[in-house]
DNA sequence: TTCCAGGGGTAGA
DNA sequence: TCTACCCATGGA
């Protein structure tokens, strides 16, 4: 087995840990954390074809580095090495600038966010294929039922790490694309969600749906919504959830987990109207989804 | 058994 | 735009 590591920098004031636990994808396959370091693992498949197991870690001083230990079945040539970088730094908002919340939180006195220095960054997945699946594991099922259904996608569809077959990435738009709807079905418990999963892969293969458009930092969140809704089983939770997922936070994402959150917080328990949830969060402007997310926490 | 989960599609008004 | 009904699956 190769190994090599890679030392990467994060932005002033970045929390690592923070970042990793801020959401519940560090609990789906192929992502694992380990409190020992503490470090996240990730299972992937490089466009080339190569499949890697990461490991990242932080390296305390001033300033903190992050390490990524990559390994391999055989040495990965540079372009390579540089995807891994690009996809950590994705995974893991490297890149993101969150200036202007961290001020309008700074200037939101009433607001007691559950967010220390360097936080409100969530984990993503390295490529949006990945994050739009499990965002689509997640509607209308139990979060155990979730984990479960990405479980089986990586167990079944994914290509394992050569040596190690027990370490498996999450499987490519081909793989499903080639299983077809009714393996799909058979095989993941993906239930009604199967067709609409199939249905994207299979559109991303044939070109007709061009995920990377929905990553243009230039496009504003309204088109990227617009198009994001076009997607079959794609709603409004969904596409909130997945512009969260681009670094947009216009949208709520309002489901089960939020009212019951907003009630708790809000309502005495007592239900809160989604146009009242709305209301609420809207004096943040484009930074809704962080401020509803680090207002109103998980009590698991 | 029935209900519902980090909802969404569709038909019909 | 709004509502009713349906959609697989599994746990409570």
């Amino acid at each position: 087995m190769w190994v090599q590591e890679i030392q990467e920098a994060p932005p002033p004031a970045y929390d690592f840990v923070a970042t990793a636990r801020a959401h519940g994808w560090i609990a789906l396959q192929p992502f694992t954390w380990h409190t020992d370091g503490p470090r996240l693992g990730h299972v992937q498949r490089l466009s080339g074809g190569s499949v890697v197991a990461l490991q990242v870690g932080e390296q305390s001083g001033s300033p903190a580095t992050l390490t990524i230990t990559v390994q391999a079945a055989h040495e990965l040539p540079a372009d390579q090495i540089d995807a891994v970088r690009r996809r950590v730094r994705r995974m893991l908002r490297l890149d993101e600038d969150l200036t202007e919340f961290y001020r309008m939180q700074r200037s939101m006195e009433k607001w007691t966010l559950s967010l220390g220095p360097g936080g409100g960054r969530l984990l993503r997945c390295p490529t949006l294929f990945e994050d739009i699946v499990y965002t689509l594991c997640t509607t209308n099922v139990t979060w155990a039922g979730t984990k479960r259904m990405v479980e089986r996608l990586v167990q079944h569809l994914g290509d394992p790490l050569p040596g190690r077959p027990e370490l498996r990435a999450f499987p490519t738009p081909a793989a499903i694309a080639r299983a077809g709807a009714e393996r799909l079905r058979r095989e993941t418990g993906l239930g009604y969600r199967s067709a609409y999963v199939w249905e994207l892969a299979r559109d991303i293969v044939e070109g007709r749906i061009d995920l990377g458009a929905l990553e243009d930092p230039r496009r504003p969140a309204s088109e990227l919504r617009r198009d994001l809704l076009a997607l079959r089983g794609v709603g409004d939770y969904a596409a909130a959830t997945i512009l969260m997922l681009l670094g947009r936070y216009e949208h709520l994402a309002i489901d089960s987990e939020l009212r019951a959150a907003v009630a708790r917080k809000y309502g005495a328990g007592e239900p809160i109207s989604d146009d009242r949830i709305r209301a609420l969060y809207e004096p943040w402007g484009r930074w809704r989804y962080l401020a509803a997310w680090f207002d109103a926490p998980e009590t698991g």
